[in-house]
DNA sequence: GAAGGCATGTAAATCGTTACATGATTTA
DNA sequence: TAAATCATGTAACGATTTACATGCCTTC
């Protein structure tokens, strides 16, 4: 058995295949309106990654001469549907990244004045509230539609970065809250910490 | 006014140095027990770039002969508390980056048996529980630590954490009830649509 | 005829992890 | 004296974004 290692980029592609032939334009346009919160790829990724799966035998291209433009078709190889099986059912690997700059702000909030680190969070709350609205309005209807027609499970995702973005908008209000009572009814800062920087 | 990009790695060089001198190995170690869940930095990264940011003057090191064991202790400049500064106050740059494996796999459930994608949800679940778990016992302690001494921005990054990865692992669990209740009572596939892949 | 979308690609730069290499000091 | 921790660094590789370049086709 030859367990084929998947690059990130692979997997999305391999998995959107599966759903029937592609170009990496589709490909593309599809990440953009459903796995882009959790799972980006860029064309300098797709493109050369679509000719590296068809050198290694995932995937296959043809020529498809529709109106004389050029585009390349892939579809996937049986060993293409092998390697992508083996994948969604591995639960060994589990890539799994985070990176946020409001929340490193926040985290230095000791080193500015108090009501910089509430305009840090007031910021940090409309990103999250905006991003939630944004998914609402873009990404929402094509989810539903999808699950109509028994696509039940991208629905299922869409559910969960809307649920985050909602529970991060929250968090931050709430933060909110406690820094402007906190303001009100200020506490003495302890000897020997770093005095706040000044603007 | 000379408004300096500072690298990702660099941000969070620069904020822990602002409370006081620290080594390369201190910065990691720091980052580790704190920033590590939205703000990673190996060695790799590190040490490099402390050199680059002496090279442009914003830390500024010295070797400390402490017991003979060679240690480069670096320091902010006034050029480097004024570039942090302006990174801290600056609301119009947001990284924000979000990749998560288990989310894709929910994805691409549609082409699983029903049973594959119920054990990637458990898996899932697992995961972020275990995660909140190790949260609550290395690096709650030292978060509450900080706070009692004044340091009270650090608990609020860390509780914004740890709510998350309870929020997922909750989130799993009530999915994982949705699909057992959905196996016992399955809907029929629409036609159309792609068979689940077989084992 | 212009704008917008379709379609493919490359080059450069940046970012980041991992593995490797070395050796001192402290603690059990 | 062995293990853990302190401490610094580089090389190779892999991942990713952005900018650039090109040109067709469809719709207003």
């Amino acid at each position: 058995m030859s367990t084929v290692d998947l690059s990130p980029t692979a997997r999305v592609i391999l998995g959107f295949l599966r759903f029937g032939p592609r170009t990496g334009y589709d490909i593309k346009s599809a990440i953009e309106i459903s796995t882009r919160f959790f799972w980006g790829a860029s064309y300098g990724q797709i493109y050369p990654e679509l000719k590296r799966l068809e050198r290694i035998g995932l995937v296959r291209s043809e020529h498809d001469p529709r109106g004389a433009r050029k585009r390349t078709v892939y579809s996937l190889t049986r060993d293409g549907e092998k390697a992508l099986e083996e994948w969604l059912t591995d639960r060994e690997s589990w890539i799994f990244e985070y990176r946020d700059e409001w929340l490193l702000r926040l985290f230095f909030g000791d080193l500015l004045p108090h009501e910089e680190s509430l305009a840090n969070v007031r910021a940090a709350r409309a990103f999250f509230a905006d991003a939630a609205r944004h998914f609402r309005a873009e990404l929402e209807p094509r989810a539903r539609a999808g699950a109509e027609e028994g696509e039940r499970f991208p629905l299922l995702a869409y559910e969960f970065g809307l649920e985050f973005l909602e529970f991060a908008a929250d968090w931050y209000a709430r933060v909110e809250r406690r820094l402007t009572r906190q303001a009100r009814a200020p506490r003495a800062r302890p000897a020997g910490t770093p005095a706040p920087a000044r603007r």
